[in-house]
DNA sequence: TCAGTTGGCCAACACTTGTTGACCAAGCGA
DNA sequence: TCGCTTGGTCAACAAGTGTTGGCCAACTGA
């Protein structure tokens, strides 16, 4: 038959890619080894032979480099639509980080997963831009609140009119708030007379 | 022993009361008819013969009633404030919606139930407060985003700078944002001279 | 040629899960 | 007193899971 017998690393990165598709799709619980074998056309076993156990299957999948732009160079009233722009663009192409998110949600030790990168990637690349240095975090938390929000709705909940929004809607509606709670002097700077950003 | 023969309609809302808690703090695939049935001082067998099956006690246990405020009874510039508090206490005090949250990240049946509550209870209550009627579904969603992103963050993901803050601090930051989404004139308010909310 | 490595399959184990059906006993109305 | 409803337990079934170990066959290099 097509006993073409595949060159190891190959099938491994067939593995890999059927194993980020369901996880993404169905999330940790719901996926099973089976499925992803049979998908892959390959027995259970070499799936274990491979990764070890399904748990070490999820971790070598969910390895996320989001690839975030260095923020210092980007003009800061650009900030908010670069970040919304590159977070619903990678959502769109890769399920990943959706798979990770999704498993994150029943799971401590996948939210873990997320706390690591919200903190060595997110917190990090947003911390130049922010006035105070104190608030960074909390200021990168409520943006991040803000952009995962967006995917919870769009790509889990599957909200009717988040989905209808294509990406400029929704980086003209969301943009202005990251910016804010990025860059804005104060927590409610839309209560006071003063301008927003840049003043 | 303490063969107390309790009262059919009593073990039925301890059950049902068994269940929130741990559908809220696991999941739908992590909670298991034995444990509820365990921690309910109760034989599996009960559960089934209440409910019918894992799916109902589900039904049942995620009847949801956000109990939303009339918003045109409140002065404008207040809805945000009002929302975010509204949604922050309701997340504090009461798992079930967290429950839901949780199985709508792997279960569209789930997911569906969320889409409903969203129509017949958030959107609703939102669309009086819409400048433009045609986009009022949409502007619910995007606040609708906005707060569930912040559930994500704080009850989830359980991201630090999230869970540090208190409920005023959350408030602060992200009742303007629902202002912005549910009563601004464009998408981008922030990035012209023009103020936000009343004019 | 021949031994070792490598990719692969098969069958089974051990366990957990939702679910079912038989049986039991307390209460209650006639 | 008898029979029916009701709250309850027990033991098992059937299915699905991750995981393991044994075996096979193709390739590779000496």
């Amino acid at each position: 038959m097509a006993d073409t017998r595949r060159s190891g690393a190959e099938t491994r990165e067939r593995i890999l890619a059927v194993a980020r598709e369901h996880f993404a799709r169905q999330g940790f619980d719901r996926t099973t080894i089976r499925a992803i074998a049979s998908e892959a056309q390959i027995d259970p076993s070499m799936v274990m032979r491979y990764f070890g156990s399904k748990e070490e299957l999820f971790t070598a999948a969910a390895a996320i480099d989001l690839a975030l732009p260095d923020l210092t160079e980007i003009p800061r009233d650009e900030v908010g639509r670069t970040l919304v722009t590159h977070f619903v663009r990678m959502w769109d192409s890769d399920g990943t980080l959706m798979a990770l998110l999704r498993r994150a949600a029943s799971d401590p030790a996948a939210a873990e997963q997320m706390r690591s990168i919200f903190a060595a990637q997110v917190a990090r690349a947003v911390a130049p831009v922010s006035p105070d240095p104190s608030q960074a975090p909390r200021r990168a938390a409520l943006a991040a609140s803000q952009l995962l929000g967006i995917a919870l709705g769009r790509y889990v909940l599957v909200l009717p009119p988040i989905v209808d929004m294509d990406i400029d809607e929704i980086v003209a509606w969301v943009a202005p708030t990251i910016d804010r709670y990025l860059t804005a002097e104060s927590a409610q700077p839309d209560q006071d007379p003063g301008r927003v950003g840049s003043s």
